[in-house]
DNA sequence: ATCTTTCCCACCTAGGTGTGAACC
DNA sequence: ATGGTTCACACCTAGGTGGGAAAG
């Protein structure tokens, strides 16, 4: 699978082009990951994503800042989720053993940011945020959009612009978020269009349908607005929740 | 101001084009507007839509049934909100009264459906909404997008994906919501293209900043999922709220 | 005085969390 | 037995209601 080690934190990886585009536009776009920090200490306990049947939302979440594109040229921007290994995991011992070869992956699609076409200009002025993009392990999911080798015509799939989409993920597996920015007025273009690809390592995680590392639990407990309501200190001082002692 | 008194219901106004277009392409789309029976019971009773600083949804909402589009074709989809005349009202001995000549409007702006532009095809399959569309009083207000007339220019102006956008309103006016359909690969080439404009006469309402009518007020209670905390029968018969006797 | 607007509130809908027992 | 998956649930965030007091 692999392709997109090596590729330096927020650079574009060497695949892409350079700078000066056919057109004549020029720009040389930066991007960096919203929360880094907080990535970075998931990342090093291993960072777990529960996959559900109706579909989960990451956290951390996929929100990126851009720089350097051309204010007034379109861009568009997308998500995928690859796969980042051949392998297929198990929780043993406090720690991730390999625990054999890869099952199958599902066709993996693209998730265009909704916002998309947009200019430059706009995609600068603010955090562009994938949160709402939902990983399932249900393989009759029926939210489909189009693949991400662009083989077939975009045209031919539809993603409306609540920006609800999901992906299929293998439980057990290891993955690998990317993000891509493209210039191109018009999605009918995209596969035509040179795609610049961002990989952000520390974005790695493992799906999985029940958190393995209790690390990795509390984590989230401890940031997701969500989860407040499992915190044991500070915030729900009213009580003493009902956990166990 | 009227141009849209006596265009029939569904209909498109005269005004506009005739099925056959430049394009060699032909449609002869047919709206109808959702909960048409409630619309009605609000109608007769004088409809009253609530408008606050922060801005305030619609009920009933606004919601359209297409038929009759060109499958393949793509359309884009708008609703404004125009006075419906030159007066400024009062509610008088339980009935609306005309109070005088009208303020001066807002420049009016249009709302185009966020999942605009789509296919013929998409937008017959399911029913099109604008509930996100609030209305409001407050003349600070910066959730601006392009002109009804359509005299600027559409890159100017942006409405993100999730469809949040906000109009401008007289309270104690009266108003008219407007659908409209555009046959358009493009939003640029909006305001060069054919309108074809829908009015439903039962959607008219005066802005109020707090209910004048009280059977008004029920109704919105009797059918609003959101007030039903206000509801006397049924749904809350836990306990016999807060009601004073 | 009368009419209109503003603000905070309790009460809802809608939906994102991890839990722990049940299930496979 | 063991390990992975599913489900209903309590507990949150986020935000749409009209009420009623206060303000203009």
């Amino acid at each position: 699978h692999p392709g997109f080690f090596g590729a330096g934190m927020g650079d574009p990886m060497a695949s892409s082009m350079s700078p000066m585009e056919e057109d004549g536009v020029q720009d040389d776009p930066k991007v960096t990951l919203e929360s880094k920090e907080l990535w970075m200490q998931f990342h090093q306990l291993g960072t777990e994503m529960v996959i559900t049947k109706s579909g989960r939302q990451m956290f951390p979440q996929m929100k990126f800042r851009a720089s350097g594109l051309d204010p007034k040229s379109k861009y568009i921007l997308l998500l995928d989720i690859v796969a980042a290994d051949d392998y297929r995991y198990k929780f043993h011992n406090s720690r991730w053993m390999i625990a054999g070869k890869a099952d199958p992956e599902m066709p993996k699609r693209m998730y265009i940011h909704p916002d998309s076409p947009a200019t430059g200009e706009q995609w600068m002025q603010k955090v562009v945020s994938f949160h709402k993009l939902k990983l399932t392990n249900n393989i009759s999911d029926k939210h489909g959009f189009f693949s991400s080798n662009l083989s077939s015509h975009p045209a031919n799939h539809s993603q409306n612009s609540q920006g609800v989409s999901i992906t299929i993920l293998n439980s057990m597996h290891k993955y690998q978020p990317r993000f891509h920015l493209v210039r191109a007025n018009d999605i009918l273009k995209l596969p035509y269009s040179t795609f610049r690809t961002y990989v952000f390592k520390e974005t790695e995680f493992i799906a999985v349908t029940a958190y393995q590392n209790e690390k990795i639990t509390q984590l989230k407990i401890d940031h997701n607005p969500f989860a407040k309501g499992f915190r044991d200190t500070g915030a729900g001082s009213k009580s003493q929740k009902k956990r166990p002692g």
